[in-house]
Formats: structure tokens, C-alpha cells, sequence
DNA sequence: GTTCTCACA
DNA sequence: TGTGAGAA
């Protein structure tokens, strides 16, 4: 039990600016003494320390406000959830470092190896530090902190008639995958386990991120055997080199394509040498101008099922080759498919 | 010491 | 999104 000057002085942050964040419903529980002191309890600095994470990776005070909004947790868990909350973003955080880093790399060894650092030169890196900074951006607002409006339920019930064939997509990518007793996989978006569970089931280590700290809940009460984490794809909250192989359905759809190709990066980043990656989502846009692409094609003798997807995703496709992946494709369903990629170092 | 409010950037 | 100053 601490009072506000202790709590400054413990946390490095003014008591001005505490108030501030109580004043603007961030500490919605920290009690009076009877002198109308303030008297914060250890879930009030707990989630201080939290609020101060999410300030310093750049978050609105409106959308902290959300993101610690579920409070149907019992206290055990809530720690639990600011915890894996600061995880994630600190994740963030780490992943522009290194990228600003390598950059700055860059720049140095183009101006040894060519003595002068052409201006265009400085732009253009500087520009992709600064898009890569906007696209975790724009990702953070589109985090879906308001976890409670829809229920799992309901979210199945949706894929369910998008998607008829939404088990029998799991089932394909749990085989395509072809994981082996002993291995560790990570499961991008794993909602409530359906697709880890049944990898877990073959005796494969299951790791799991999503999002929803709702899903995560479900996913532990449906295979307690799963760990998982709170993130996103685009930086995903563990080391380099740490899975033998990662799987995600129905999830790409959510990312559009630059964000497609960085969460390759990072999928890239947490596989072992000679990772695989199964990929499952709706990989095929339009039959009518597929067929007829088929028929030109294969006029030009090229491979039918792999063209038909390489067609549909070229820079996902490119990205394969240049980062040394081999790729086949499956189609699952008309509007479903799923591509395997295995690195080849 | 701490609270609150008004003003200010 | 915070901070300073002054009164209580």
C-alpha cells in the first residue's frame, strides 16, 4: 500500500501525471484513506506499470483505456494478462530497434563501399524504417481490445457458413504440416485451439498467439496443454530460431499485402533452420479469371495447381523465393486453400 | 504531503 | 498528453 509520492518516485513517473491517468479512468480501483489520500493497492501498480508500457510504445490513452478494459478476469489472471500485455509490446518495440539498427547498418557500410551516401539513399531507407514504424502502427489500432463483442460462438457460426469446409481445411493443414512426435509448432491466431489441438493430439508441442485474451481463455480450458501468448503476427512475442514448424488459418485475410509480407519476415524469424510453414486461408479470389488463366498457362507448359496459386499471390510467392522457401500449394475448396512452405536453410 | 482546479503548451 | 501554480 503506497501513497502517490512513493509511487513517483518507485515507478519514475510524476505524481501530476499519475493523477492524470485516474482522472482519465486508467485506475479505475485505487482507493481513499480517510484524508482523501490516495492509497494504491498492488493491482493499481501493477497496472501503472502496464499503462507506462503502453504510453511509452505509443498508445492513446483512450485505447489503453480499452485494452485493460477486461475486467471479468479474477485477480490471479489479470496480473497474468498485463503482464503478457507489456510482452507483446515490448516485442514491438524490440523488433523496430533492431529494424532502425540494421538500417543505420545499412547506411554504414553503403558509405564505406562507396565512399559518398547518395541523399536518394538516405530517403529511401529512412522511408522504410518509417513505413515499417506505421505498419505496427496502424496494426496497434486495429487490435481487437474490445474482446467481449463478439463470442466464440458467434465467430464460428460466421466461418461455419462462409465456410463449410472450415474443419475439413484444419484437418488438411494439420496433415499438410506433417508434424512429428517431439517437435514444437506455433500456431498464429489460434483462436480456441481448434487447429492446435489436433496437432497437440499427434504428440506435437503446441505453442499458440492470438489477439483475444477471451480466445486464449476458451483455447486453455479446451487443451490445457497448449501455451499461449497475447500478440499479433507482425511481431510475434517469442525468440529467433524457436519452432520447428508454424501453422495459422483464416488469418491472413485480416493483413493486407505489406502486412502479409512482414509477418512472413517475422514467422521467418521465430523458425528453425529448415522450418515449415503451413499457410490457410482463401487463397483463390475469382474462378471465372482463374480458369482462364489456367488455360494460358498451361499453353505456356507450366505446372497447373502451383501457377493457379502463384498467380494469386505473386509478391507472397516471390517473397518464398528470394528468402530460400520451397512452396506447394493445395486447394481445399473452392475458395479455400493452403500453401506448405519448407525453408531450405 | 496531498488534493483540486485553472490555466497553458 | 501532460505540466505548473496556488489555495485549501
Amino acid at each position: 500500500m503506497l501513497k502517490i509520492n512513493e509511487l513517483s518516485k518507485r515507478l519514475g513517473i510524476s505524481t501530476r501525471t499519475i493523477r492524470f491517468y485516474e482522472q482519465h479512468g486508467l485506475l479505475p480501483s485505487v482507493q481513499r484513506e480517510h484524508n482523501q489520500y490516495r492509497i494504491f493497492g498492488e493491482e493499481d501498480i501493477w497496472r501503472l506499470q502496464t499503462i507506462i508500457a503502453l504510453r511509452e510504445a505509443g498508445m492513446a490513452i483512450k485505447e489503453i483505456k480499452q485494452a485493460l478494459e477486461p475486467q471479468g478476469l479474477p485477480d490471479s489472471q489479470r496480473l497474468r494478462y498485463y503482464l503478457e500485455l507489456q510482452r507483446s509490446l515490448l516485442t514491438t518495440q524490440w523488433l523496430e530497434m533492431k529494424r532502425m539498427a540494421e538500417t543505420t547498418e545499412q547506411m554504414i557500410h553503403l558509405l564505406q563501399t562507396q565512399q559518398t551516401l547518395p541523399i536518394q539513399e538516405i530517403y529511401h531507407l529512412a522511408d522504410q524504417a518509417k513505413h515499417l514504424r506505421e505498419l505496427r502502427q496502424n496494426w496497434q489500432d486495429q487490435w481487437n481490445f474490445d474482446q467481449r463483442a463478439t463470442t466464440h460462438d458467434q465467430d464460428v457460426h460466421i466461418r461455419r457458413e462462409e465456410y463449410p469446409y472450415y474443419e475439413q481445411a484444419l484437418t488438411s493443414t494439420a496433415t499438410f504440416i506433417h508434424a512429428t512426435a517431439g517437435e514444437h509448432g506455433l500456431d498464429l491466431g489460434i483462436g480456441t485451439g481448434n487447429l492446435a489441438g489436433k496437432l497437440v493430439a499427434s504428440g506435437v508441442h503446441m505453442s499458440g498467439v492470438d489477439q483475444s485474451q477471451e480466445m486464449l481463455k476458451q483455447c486453455k480450458h479446451k487443451f490445457p496443454m497448449i501455451e499461449t501468448r497475447i500478440g499479433n503476427m507482425l511481431a510475434i512475442p517469442y525468440p529467433d530460431d524457436h519452432f520447428h514448424f508454424v501453422v495459422s488459418s483464416f488469418t491472413f485475410r485480416h493483413l493486407n499485402q505489406q502486412q502479409q509480407l512482414l509477418a512472413l519476415t517475422e514467422i521467418h524469424r521465430v523458425l528453425k533452420p529448415h522450418g515449415r510453414l503451413c499457410l490457410t486461408d482463401r487463397l483463390i479470389v475469382d474462378q471465372a479469371v482463374v480458369e482462364d488463366l489456367l488455360i494460358d498457362l498451361s499453353a505456356n507448359g507450366l505446372e497447373r495447381q502451383s501457377a493457379y496459386h502463384q498467380w494469386q499471390h505473386p509478391a507472397l510467392q516471390q517473397w518464398f523465393e528470394e528468402h530460400g522457401y520451397i512452396t506447394k500449394y493445395h486447394t481445399i475448396e473452392q475458395k479455400v486453400g493452403c500453401v506448405l512452405a519448407v525453408s531450405l536453410h
